[in-house]
DNA sequence: ATAAACTTTCAATAATTATTGAAAGTTTAA
DNA sequence: TTAAACTTTCAATAATTATTGAAAGTTTAT
């Protein structure tokens, strides 16, 4: 396999795989295509190597910024903007696990909190539908509490972890 | 908050979540009504309780018995089929998680594999493309073995492993 | 103040994904 | 074997989500 399949493999891969993080395909590949890029890219850049809009740059460009997975840089000489991932992975991994525990599982827990404290009118339906949803809230609860655990110890947390697990 | 817009909630809720973990609105809404039935529903039932088609009742239906999340039982005296779901939440998690590793995470890494694998042509845009995708290989490599890790401890792996990871 | 260089916005449109419903298929009972 | 009771399939359609592109907006240089 040559450098460009290879590099057009890696991108349409981790862009059809944006599903798994919660985040469209292009956002997706604009990422990835940073992500392997020895250098930060314009606007135009991203344009013609993805083949996408403007519009589409812009927008997903923006959301990716917003995530604080992409920044701005500012090249010297150069009017146009510029713009750059985070390259270290795990250092990706950890802003992802935080932004998705903020916008999506803060907001389900709080949604089960609701629904788990509902007056019990003592009959059976009622009752199973708090015991199930207090059982979800807490799993959901462990999971996140887990997941920013495991996220907030700096440096090579991902082996710390495992080792501590297999013991 | 009353019974009938408790259970509407949870299911609407989880419904939308079930992209979290990749899987279709209806297909999330008819395991959620059946986590807080107290008995197996048939496909009549959430047809109506949900207001859905019998086609689509039976495509997210077959899927979910397919991700080993909801089997069907047999109600002496009822010709008609009557399903029911996981109902402890450990268990479920640990299906769930056992599934989007086999489907989706697995796959990934065997692309990433393939790619940071390609020869070094000694341009700096080669070198790069394998450091990057050796490390996002190395990274998912490792997520994936703690997922595994996690899920496999059976009796109270949750709680075990936050006290393991408190340490 | 003007204009060139660049970015953002957003209504229109395209692409994708989910849903319906009716016909075909299957199982069971008599 | 027939027919009623039930389930599955799948082409058509609806709903949702992503993308375009051009107009409007912004910034910078002169």
């Amino acid at each position: 396999m040559e450098y460009v399949e290879a590099k057009e493999k890696f991108i349409s891969t981790w862009g059809s795989l944006g599903t798994l993080w919660g985040i469209n395909k292009a956002m997706a590949q604009i990422q990835a295509l940073l992500f392997i890029s020895t250098k930060p890219l314009s606007m135009e850049d991203i344009m013609e190597e993805l083949k996408i809009s403007r519009g589409n740059t812009s927008m997903n460009l923006r959301q990716l910024i917003d995530w604080g997975i992409v920044t701005k840089v500012l090249v010297s000489g150069e009017r146009k903007e510029f713009f750059t991932t985070e390259k270290d992975v795990q250092e990706l991994a950890r802003t992802i696990a935080k932004e998705r525990s903020r916008r999506e599982i803060k907001p389900v827990i709080k949604v089960l909190e609701e629904v788990s404290s509902i007056k019990d009118d003592g009959t059976e339906k009622t009752k199973e539908l708090i015991k199930q949803t207090k059982a979800l809230r807490e799993l959901t609860d462990d999971l996140d509490a887990l997941m920013n655990k495991l996220v907030n110890q700096k440096q090579n947390w991902l082996t710390k972890s495992v080792i501590k697990l297999m013991k």
